[in-house]
DNA sequence: TCCCTTCCATACCGAACGGTACATAATTTT
DNA sequence: AAAATTATGTACCGTTCGGTATGGAAGGGA
């Protein structure tokens, strides 16, 4: 699909199209020497390095070296940087966060901000794994040149915040939360709550603690 | 008192202590050419940078061009660059962040917790300063070589929670909150808000919703 | 087997980084 | 007025940054 459009040598941004349709784990032909390493094995080191340096302090040396493979293997397989970033945002969002849609599955509001939350704090202090969270360490100042990092990120976040007030929409729908509860109120509430805990993780804030603040948190929820 | 140890060139992590006595605005008497530029107002400009840039985010370039100062009168003033972040740091905090302090001399938790987020609220989003706060998007990882940032402000926003735990110890000593309350808990929701609020703020959230965010959150206060 | 394509390894690029040497300007002290 | 002391301006240092040119290695198609 994306193959056709490119031949031979690629504009800087075209690369990570072209080479998406390998990349993704869709084993279409190939032609020519096939890639020596697991591209989403290799991004979810890389995942690591973003999470634990955020994205202007990993260095593409801490993060080839992480994912074991050199500089050109790296800018073949996902353009630059930047899009290795984006790339490793997307995959943490899909697997790391999985937790997150899991609760929306939940039978009512208070269920699923209760599992949200806790999850939350339990993926915040995984141990193994650097403490907090990606979408947050990930950057949050920006600005000069790498304020575009800050913005997706910020976009990515909001996206969950919008899954979450829909799911609260319709809890005030099936009466689950009062009528005149805001579900986007709700939902940016709930986030806050997310996010603060994910700075005190990254603080060292053991789960213990995460677990006692969303105790208190769950005491705002309005019941009907 | 601190002048009489060094002499001439100093080593790096003397220069600051050496400058102190007249940074701080203490007029000793001195000798040779003096100093061009107001060294608090320079600080104060060097803060908006690290504010909107981060520690990593702003270069020596950045910030020497906002203080209006060159790069040697810089380091002869603050030491070197981690210094200089430093020193920023403690001024953002006691001036910046004096509402904290007011806070916390309301008579009752509620008000002193209300008051808090509030006035977190508002400064979050002053209109002609960075969005956020810079205790946050100072440095949320680290790791490699800026550890001792991030360390260093999540040392500064663990001190503030420690001032709002004891101000609720006592309010729980006072009858004002319901024995067996534990502040400590209660201080880092509180401080959990804030901190999610400034992540919301640096993401472009507005003051309206900062505060929809805040009457939620206060909602899971105890009440006697 | 030969060719074509693609990947890997080394070595490098210009730019930007934090930090500094050095000469000169501006003061106070003697 | 001369000496001593400190700040400023310029120009530079070595290192690291993200990114790339190039040649050889490794596979598939004919």
């Amino acid at each position: 699909m994306y193959r056709s459009v490119w031949k031979g040598t690629v504009a800087p941004s075209g690369i990570f199209l072209y080479r998406a349709v390998r990349i993704s784990g869709v084993t279409a032909k190939t032609r020519g020497r096939p890639r020596g390493f697991d591209a989403d094995a290799a991004l979810d080191r890389a995942i690591e390095v973003f999470w634990e340096h955020g994205y202007e302090g990993a260095s593409l040396a801490d993060l080839t070296d992480a994912m074991g493979i050199n500089r050109p293997s790296m800018y073949a397989a996902y353009g630059n940087k930047e899009e290795l970033f984006r790339r490793a945002v997307a995959r943490y969002a899909e697997y790391d966060m999985a937790y997150a849609r899991e609760a929306l599955a939940e039978p009512t509001a208070y269920a699923t901000v209760e599992k949200f939350l806790k999850a939350n704090a339990d993926a915040l202090t995984q141990p193994g794994r650097p403490a907090g969270c990606l979408s947050i360490q990930g950057g949050l100042a920006g600005g000069s040149d790498n304020g575009q990092v800050a913005q997706f990120l910020a976009a990515s976040r909001l996206a969950g915040e919008q899954q979450l007030a829909e799911r609260l929409a319709r809890a005030v729908d099936e009466g689950d939360l009062p009528a005149g509860t805001d579900p986007a109120d709700l939902a940016r509430y709930v986030m806050t709550v997310s996010e603060g805990n994910a700075v005190h993780a990254a603080a060292g804030a053991d789960r213990a603690r995460l677990y006692a603040t969303v105790e208190i948190a769950l005491r705002a929820l309005p019941r009907t």
